[in-house]
DNA sequence: GCCG
DNA sequence: CAGTACG
DNA sequence: CGGCCGTTACTG
């Protein structure tokens, strides 16, 4: 252990000793860190992540004729047909079995070039609808709920007819076939018009993934959207009925959002999408087997619809060979509107008609064998899941929040986390971290109680708490708190290395109030001096250039013992952060022992770098025999600013579990975990484990065998989490 | 704190 | 062992 | 009402 006194008065030394190994760092290897990881992951998904955005604003066709993708009466052409039509050639009319062939043959040549270049999203690959008039003038204008059903004026103005301010053109980029989750699904928002920026978002959204429109409320409709300031007493007044009928899932507008995540279509009956006042059908959270009681007047009444339903999909599924679609060209032409009812979206009751549905598409073309994996395709987008509540199986940025609608009252749940996280109220703390999290995402601004508690993660306690910010821009709780001697005292100790709650109650229970008089009158460890000495240091945050600074200099002197080792920066740096709370380096050597590795590390590396002078302070090293991570600080020759440095030695086995752990952040990795242990597997920094013997509940376990250690994107799949890049990994 |  | 730290 | 990540790893 270094005196930290020490390494001051010798900073000048330091420099001259040190100065050939940091010369060389600056022509550096910085190709390596994106070489082995960032290069690997754009290869391998990034660029599959969202093609929608990264696709150029190439504008085509401006002449197109206005109301290829028109919300018409009968407008239940699909999305794709539309624009194939537009792809093609703009034409207005076509037969349907001529829209049909041109639709096949795009659909096949989606499928192929996408299978073929997966990595290079093209033009070519989309197809790109502009101009949609049907954005541009909300149908439903005049009719809208009186304002009398509607909860305050000022919901009503999104209604309003933009014809006035002029036209607004819109670039409709469909995603790639194989990503249109809503294909053949109908959508009717509520309210169902696009004057709301948002709301028209996510109808743009919607289409895009494959959704279809619907500008009145008609027996196609499979998914009623409603706004966040509507209940379904509304929906239901304004629409003139009693009741739904039976089959339409009702929503909130969180839902299209959470599916373009995932996506596949996520369970619709779960609290997060709940709409104020409806009683989702308890069937359709778990549609599993058909329910032969509940065939009705209800499904036949839809049967045609679903027929035509599973022939379309089998053929925008799954690449249907053409005798299938050509044989929906019957169907197609009885009726332009073909609808697919997704079948976990579909009441038990519905499956039987379903199934029979399927059996005659069979029957009629048995050489279309693909039903059965249409079926299989359909059933895979399902998900039901329990698993959606996992923040691992969602995609957070964390930067959504900065200028969402909620700013302001994330800047104060963000105090009051912080807060909890002083006083080491853990669950209180995950709660509102869990809270914050789960607001941020959230289109709208939430400020009442009742807005907030229908988030999932929200509760009753911090519902009342967002009104209240709201509504006075503050918290009278935070106040209190900030106040709180005893609590900033606490606060101030526990940021030093070394002190948590126990040591920091001890040493203001001494009396102790400041910095100094620690230093002066407490017993201190050896790791809680230097964090005191360097306490300014270690709580600041480092920039991201300096970062890669330190990184190059480990990585030079590594290289120069053996040129075979890699070292990859990890922590919120692997995040794409703009600055980072510490140095996190993960060590590795291709075909390397964990003995070898950490031999030369703690034995030769360590050393050097000590020497000269570049480590400064060890806090935390291995000393078993199966150690793998060594805690320190680290100071760059022309500074005197401390850095918290880790190093985790990984041997190649585990790399890809020591990415996952060493990336984070940490309530991701808690939530992967937690979500393993439901799994009956259990992950670490070293693996995923299955069969994992538990004792009661969870709890005690044996071993259990190695799923999956090494390839960072085999734990996910593995965990049936959607790949998620370092930079979506900011709960 | 929130959730089941 | 409890405490602290790591993501 | 009990669970909330890791049989994590390291210090003292």
């Amino acid at each position: 252990m270094i005196a930290p006194q020490t390494s001051r008065d010798a900073e000048a030394k330091k420099k001259i000793g040190f100065d050939a190994l940091y010369a060389l760092d600056n022509e550096s290897d910085e190709a390596e860190d994106d070489g082995l990881l960032a290069s690997l992951q754009k290869v391998q998904g990034k660029t599959l992540g969202d093609p929608t955005i990264s696709l150029s604003r190439s504008r085509r066709t401006p002449g197109r004729p206005p109301g290829s993708l028109v919300r018409s009466k009968s407008n239940i052409i699909p999305a794709l047909s539309l624009s194939t039509q537009q792809h093609q050639k703009p034409r207005n009319t076509k037969s349907p079995l001529e829209l049909l062939n041109e639709l096949s043959a795009a659909a096949a040549a989606t499928s192929t070039s996408n299978s073929i270049v997966k990595d290079t999203p093209t033009l070519q690959h989309h197809n790109t609808v502009t101009g949609v008039p049907s954005l541009e003038k909300p149908a439903d204008d005049g009719k809208m709920p009186p304002s009398s059903a509607l909860p305050a004026s000022s919901a009503i103005p999104m209604i309003k007819n933009k014809k006035g301010k002029g036209k607004q053109v819109v670039d409709i980029k469909l995603v790639p076939e194989d990503q249109r989750i809503f294909q053949g699904l109908h959508f009717y928002f509520f309210p169902n018009s696009d004057t709301h920026p948002g709301r028209r978002q996510r109808i743009i959204k919607a289409i895009e993934y494959g959704a279809s429109w619907q500008d009145k409320f008609n027996d196609t409709v499979t998914h009623i959207i409603v706004d966040r300031d509507y209940d379904f007493e509304q929906l239901l007044k304004y629409l003139k009925l009693k009741e739904l009928p039976a089959g339409i899932v009702v929503v909130n507008e969180n839902y299209t959002a959470t599916c373009m995540d995932f996506y596949k279509l996520v369970d619709t009956s779960t609290i997060e999408f709940r709409v104020k006042g409806y009683e989702p059908p308890a069937s359709s959270a778990t549609i599993a087997q058909p329910n032969p009681s509940q065939a009705s007047e209800v499904s036949l009444q839809l049967k045609p619809v679903k027929r035509k339903a599973v022939v379309l999909s089998s053929q925008v599924t799954s690449e249907a060979s053409l005798n299938l679609v050509s044989s929906s060209a019957a169907s197609l032409s009885n009726s332009p509107a073909p609808g697919v009812l997704d079948p976990q979206q579909v009441p038990n009751k519905d499956e039987d008609e379903l199934d029979t549905a399927i059996r005659q598409a069979k029957e009629s073309h048995p050489l279309a064998s693909d039903d059965e994996d249409d079926v299989e395709g359909h059933k895979r987008r399902k998900t039901n899941n329990w698993q959606d509540k996992f923040q691992c199986m969602h995609k957070h940025t964390g930067k959504s929040g900065d200028q969402g609608p909620n700013a302001h009252t994330l800047v104060v749940l963000q105090e009051l986390a912080d807060h909890y996280d002083q006083i080491r109220d853990q669950w209180r703390c995950k709660s509102y971290r869990q809270a914050i999290s789960a607001l941020r995402k959230q289109t709208t601004k939430i400020s009442t109680k009742e807005a907030a508690m229908r988030v999932y993660g929200i509760g009753s306690s911090i519902a009342e708490k967002i009104e209240e910010i709201v509504r006075t821009t503050h918290l009278r709780k935070l106040d209190f708190a900030k106040l709180d001697e005893r609590q900033q005292i606490l606060n101030r100790f526990m940021k030093i290395y070394g002190v948590g709650l126990h040591a920091a109650e001890n040493f203001a229970s001494a009396g102790y109030k400041t910095i100094d008089d620690l230093l002066q009158k407490a017993e201190l460890t050896d790791n809680q001096r230097i964090g005191i000495d360097h306490y300014d240091d270690f709580n600041s945050r480092v920039p991201r250039a300096e970062v890669e600074k330190h990184a190059g200099i480990v990585k030079k002197a590594l290289k120069g013992l053996d040129k075979n080792y890699i070292v990859n920066t990890m922590g919120s740096y692997r995040r794409g952060a703009q600055d980072s709370g510490d140095i996190d380096l993960l060590i590795t050597k291709p075909g390397a022992s964990i003995d070898e590795i950490r031999t030369t590390v703690m034995d030769r590396l360590v050393p050097l770098l000590t020497k000269h002078k570049f480590l400064v302070a060890a806090l935390a090293q291995t000393s078993q025999a199966d150690g793998t991570k060594w805690h320190g600080a680290s100071c760059l020759p022309d500074s005197s600013t401390w850095r918290r440095i880790d190093l985790l030695l990984v041997p190649e086995e585990e790399l890809g579990a020591a990415l996952l752990y060493f990336t984070g952040n940490d309530i991701f990795n808690r939530s992967m975990r937690l979500l393993a242990s439901k799994k009956g597997m259990r992950l670490n920094q070293r693996g995923l484990y299955k069969d994992v013997l538990r004792d009661y509940g969870r709890e005690k376990l044996s071993e259990g065998t190695l799923v999956e250690g090494k390839d960072e994107r085999k734990i996910f799949e593995a965990l049936g989490v959607p790949w998620r890049p370092p930079e979506h990994r900011i709960c």
